[in-house]
DNA sequence: TATTAACTTTGATTCAGATCAATCAGAGCA
DNA sequence: TGCTCTGATTGATCTGAATCAAAGTTAATA
């Protein structure tokens, strides 16, 4: 009753990219833009790559604070991160503000404006992002062609729903603690994959912007960072997180009801 | 400042099916189990949706209280919703459990088994219900075949996630009773669509229910609809909803910093 | 039709997190 | 170097929703 939950079932977020792309050295019209980091062309071959390579040709930057798009703009195109941090925030007239993801290196973002074709929420950069740019449009059009990228495409967006799901759970039956538990697992785990370290990272995001993606208030998310010190289970200094003890941590988030 | 917000943007549920099928006539595999009530037809002409339907054939029913589906059962097929109403909910080892949506004629179930090929929720009919199942293969092969389909099909899982986004704003920043506003108002739009009364209607769903999906406990559900009715605004019996004055509901949902 | 079980409502009390407020730390800049 | 601005921490207080508890109501079943 009181162990631990796994680790898979548990985080906010699945990886777009588990199975990382295998393929040694791709020939594209877009040298600068390499498929390599992208989510997409997982068990691909060559010349399924080079296809997938014309389509996926116009690089894009976003300064610090910039828009990568604009809830209410025209969609066009999905957009693969290369590099740097963003966030998707939905935003109602009344003010009212939802950070709904923070979204790193091979995920892919604008799989919500598919259906009205009009961006429902702004993505903002973080840091400095580099994006490869997917017309819409051409990937459904290339998606005939190549079955299997067709296939992994229906994949990524079937991984957004369960993530949301994730989210709804937390935000639907987690108290304060267990919240910010997930949300370091999930980061942790996240960087892990990308080769940094799972126990030692620095945030991009404010208190504020971690409060609206867990629902709570910026001083409350500060008190739960400073309570998680003070048992030793993390370091906080500012930004620059530490794990200390990632068992302890994940018992916080497994569990309320347990006796800790 | 202070109007109150437009319908579309709001609500939690988009509707799978705004274009109903304007198809006339359709020859199936399974005469019973007409596509017109589906949300995938859209769009199609006569030769389509005959190949459509052939794959569509197998009509299931669930009795009241029934899984249509369980989590960690193996998936294989996507289910259209015919008639009746479904929950869907996700639950965790340490009893935690939240109800990720309400489900009801021509919404499509199964989408977020798509990533690992293992249901991640369970799908419980609130009432008895019938449902079409979609060997998702097969869906695939044939969006090969007919682009609009795959278009369509993109359309639908995009619109879940953008659902998704409303309830994680709702869960994130919304107090008890703009929630239960946000949901009878969903329900009362999703109903209309198809036919129903939008003032006038039956829950399927109970108390806990209704809390679980909105983040709450029963007892704050069922004090907001008293709260909702000494004001007027909605009459309550049990089960039975009748919404009295859909501007003012609308009023509560859309801002708390609203003088009311 | 009686009996039980499940669901709903309402009240009293408690508590987690919001709000209000003050201070502090770091970054950018004149 | 001091100044300003943004963001973080911490304390005090308040409040909305959870919890605990007791009826009351409806539906299910024998």
């Amino acid at each position: 009753m009181c162990k631990p939950l796994p680790l898979e079932n548990n985080l906010l977020h699945d990886s777009p990219q588990q199975n990382h792309l295998d393929v040694t050295h791709i020939k594209s019209s877009c040298a600068t833009c390499s498929l390599r980091e992208l989510c997409l062309p997982v068990g691909l071959n060559n010349q399924e790559i080079q296809i997938l390579g014309d389509v996926v040709s116009h690089k894009r930057k976003v300064r610090r604070g910039g828009y990568l798009h604009q809830s209410g703009l025209k969609f066009q195109s999905l957009f693969a991160i290369r590099s740097g941090f963003l966030k998707t925030c939905v935003l109602e007239e009344d003010g009212r503000q939802q950070v709904t993801g923070f979204h790193m290196t091979g995920e892919l973002l604008g799989l919500d404006a598919i259906s009205s074709e009009i961006h429902t929420c702004d993505a903002i950069a973080l840091e400095d992002s580099e994006v490869c740019e997917i017309p819409f449009t051409k990937l459904e059009e290339i998606s005939i062609i190549i079955p299997s990228l067709m296939r992994h495409f229906h994949k990524i967006m079937s991984r957004e729903i369960v993530r949301d799901h994730s989210v709804m759970l937390l935000l639907g039956s987690m108290k304060a603690e267990e919240r910010l538990a997930s949300f370091l697992l999930n980061l942790s785990r996240r960087f892990s994959m990308r080769g940094y370290s799972e126990s030692d990272f620095n945030l991009r995001m404010t208190r504020e912007e971690i409060g609206s993606y867990l629902g709570l208030k910026l001083e409350t998310v500060s008190r739960a960072f400073s309570k998680l010190q003070d048992e030793n289970i993390i370091t906080v200094d500012n930004k620059h997180i530490q794990i200390n003890d990632i068992n302890r941590l994940k018992m916080k988030m497994g569990n309320s009801s347990c006796i800790t």
